[in-house]
Order: structure tokens, then sequence, then C-alpha cells
DNA sequence: GCACTAAATTTTGTATACAAAAATACGAAT
DNA sequence: ATTCGTATTTTTGTATACAAAATTTAGTGC
């Protein structure tokens, strides 16, 4: 599946719509339907779902059929788990490793985060909310850590989290959280970076819980 | 991809082949070949590598074409950071979780380990190996924590160990390990769990390295 | 209205065809 | 012998065809 063939294409397109909830969860994906929108040939299609559906963000149906996975009340828990199991880990290895650059890099983010607020971009803050813990695991120098990140829906719960933003209070409790985090960083503390992280996390969690 | 399909069939076949190193890492896999060999057409085969893919077993190379992953020094030190973050996560879990009835499975798992060796029995210890592993992972009840573990190739590597074990002390060794972290298991003493799992997974990869 | 069956339709699984791209083999020129 | 270019073969990406399976629809008797 090279980066210029249809298949890719498909796959990045369904890939999109999925994690950013445009396809509801549950929902059958007809291989025929897609073929016509995207006006490629049923087989490319067929390809982007099988690799899909390795990648767990497609479920085989009973009597066959893909189906978008679905996230179940007991998922959320599932997902924070694994979660604060990963991005501690994480945190843990990007201390030991991370460089003067990186933190600020880190810290632009934080910056971003709050213009973009302050801006109303609330879709941008979500976008910076993401990359900021995606960094984190990048910058723990560990590429399957990411992959598994990437591979647990983490993102696709993340996203989920837009919803979450009701009030203003809950972007300026992130931003202080990310920043807290932050500074452990810069500090290479990590037990009070993960004292932080983990509280970060659990609040997602209950705002995330509250809203179901 | 249903259970009864031939995609499925050449699936299993493909994944089996490369978990037990039967394919070597690096090899590229022909879609031709395997077509013919399992006598289906090419369709089913690529579909299966498609599905492959998304599960990081393979790669694409730069100019198109599946090869399975291979594993560089790097990737045993990567392996083994993530090895520790996902089972000492599932460990954590697995305590506050297990039942006494899976505290006898896990037993009776460290008993087939250690009538096997003493049997000479010696691929049949190693599976019994990766399932004392797997077993806590599903202790846990995190289904993608578990996900996670089979992504990260952690099976793969684990069976490479079967080079390693080339004395009998290593046998001997992983049973008492296995053993220990069963006692803090029973006990639901995680720490003396975390210690004896981390002890257990960093002979693990120093046997690992020595022999390369 | 409801359960059941049969027919019609949709959807999938698999094979095949063929052009484009990549890899390989071959031979000439230096 | 090495490098280049060209011809040949292999391999891939995509479309299409078609039978099998699944789903929907329609009709029938109750």
């Amino acid at each position: 599946m090279k980066p210029d063939s249809l298949s890719y294409t498909v796959y990045l397109e369904v890939r999109k719509k999925i994690l950013s909830h445009q396809i509801p969860s549950g929902t059958r994906l007809i291989e025929g339907d897609w073929a016509r929108k995207m006006d490629v040939s049923r087989t490319a299609v067929r390809e982007a779902l099988t690799r899909l559906l390795g990648e767990h963000l497609l479920v085989m149906g009973e009597r066959g059929g893909y189906y978008v996975k679905s996230i179940t009340a007991d998922n959320v828990r599932e997902i924070r788990e694994i979660r604060e199991i990963l991005e501690v880990g994480a945190l843990r290895l990007a201390i030991e490793k991370i460089t003067d650059e990186e933190v600020a890099v880190l810290e632009k983010i934080c910056d971003d985060f709050t213009n973009m607020v302050e801006g109303g971009y609330l879709n941008g803050a979500c976008e910076a909310d993401m990359k900021f813990h995606e960094s984190i695991l990048l910058f723990s120098r560990n590429e399957r850590l990411m992959e598994a990140y990437h591979s647990s829906n983490i993102p696709l719960f993340h996203l989920k989290l837009e919803e979450v933003y009701s009030h203003m209070d809950d972007y300026e409790l992130t931003d202080k959280e990310h920043r807290r985090i932050l500074e452990a960083i810069r500090e290479r503390d990590f037990k009070a970076g993960k004292k932080a992280l983990k509280a970060h996390l659990y609040r997602g969690e209950m705002a995330a819980l509250n809203m179901e």
C-alpha cells in the first residue's frame, strides 16, 4: 500500500472520518458505497478496510461486514487505564532523554493552547491538547510505544473530549495541568510529573463520564 | 474477513510463520508466491498481508512490497522498555482484579513449565513461559492493553528467546522468577511483584543481548 | 397485526485480467 | 571489470466478473 495508491487514499479518508467521529461508532461500512463515493474500485476500498481491521478501528460482524468499533462505557475505563500506563511510561523515558530544545517545543504547544483558547479557536485548542500528549510520547524515543498509543484508539477517545470542553473552566484547567506537567519535565522531576499527569488524566475521565 | 474465508486462512498461516520465526525478519513476501503456495488467488493473499500490515507485523518497502518487520538491536531496547511498561501496568491491574481461581491458573502454568523442562520439552516450556506473561495481561481485564501487547511484537521477541535458553540454568531461573511473581500476586503485593517482574524482564534482555 | 416463507436485492468473497511500476538480465561502450 | 542503457521478466495496483452468502422485501396464511 504505497503512499500514492488509491487504497491508501481511501484508508486515510475512512480513518480520519472514524477518528473524528464523522462516522458514528457501530456503523456498518458498505464496500460498494465507499467505492462509489470515492470513485475507486471495491478492491481498493476492501484493502483500506482490511488494514483498518488490523488496526482495530474496525471489527467484523458475526456474519461478515465491517463495523466501526464502538466505544462502550467500559471502554472509557479501559482507555483511561492504558492511557495512564502508556503516558506515565513515556513520561519516565522522556524525562531521561528529553533535550532543552524539546522542552521548548512543549512550552510552545502550551502557549499555542492558551492563545487559541483566548482567540476562541476551540478546535485548534483541542488539537494542541492532543499534540501536547503525543509530543511526550515522541520524546520518549520509543517507536513501539507511539504505535501502541495510536493503536489503542486513544486519539479517538481524545477527540471525543471536544464535547467535554463545555465550560471555559475546562480549558483553563487543562492549560494549568499541562503547564504543571511541563514544569516537572523541565526540572526532570519524574515523581511530580507522574502525579500531575495522573491527576490530569483522571479529571479527563471524570469529565467524559459525566456527559454520557 | 470471516473466520472461514480463504484470506483468513492465509492470514493465520503467514502470521504463525512470522511469529515463530519460520520466516526471517526482513524477508520480502511476494504475493504471487504465497498465492501459489496456498493455492488461492492473489487477492486473498493481498488481503491477509494488508491486515498484517495493520498489525505492524509487516511493513511496506520504499517502493512497495511487503516485508517482515525486522528487529534491530535498537528494537531490543524499545521492546524491553514497552514490555516493562505494559506488563507492570497489567500487573497492577491484575493484582486489583484477580480471583483465586485465576491465581490457580497461573500456578498451573508454572507447574507445567517445571514439568516440561524436566521432561525435556523445551519448546513446550517456552510456550508456557509466554503463556504466563499473557495470562497476567488477560487477568488485567483490559482488552486494549492486550491488543497493545500483541501489536508491539512482544510475542515475536519472546519466541526469539528460545535461542536464549541455552543452559538449563536459564530455565531454572525463569521458573524461580515466575514463581516469585506468582507469590506476589497471591499476596496482592504489587510492590514485590513489580520488583520481581522488572528483574525478570531485565535478565531476559541481558540474555538476548549477549547472544546477538 | 404477526409469524413465516419465498423471491428479489444487496453485499461479500474470490478469481482473473491487464496496465503500470519495479526488478532483473543482458550486452555494448568505456 | 565497471558502468550505463535497454530489453525482458516479475511484481504490484486496480478494475471487473461472478457465484455464494446475507439481507431485505413481498406476499401468504393465520
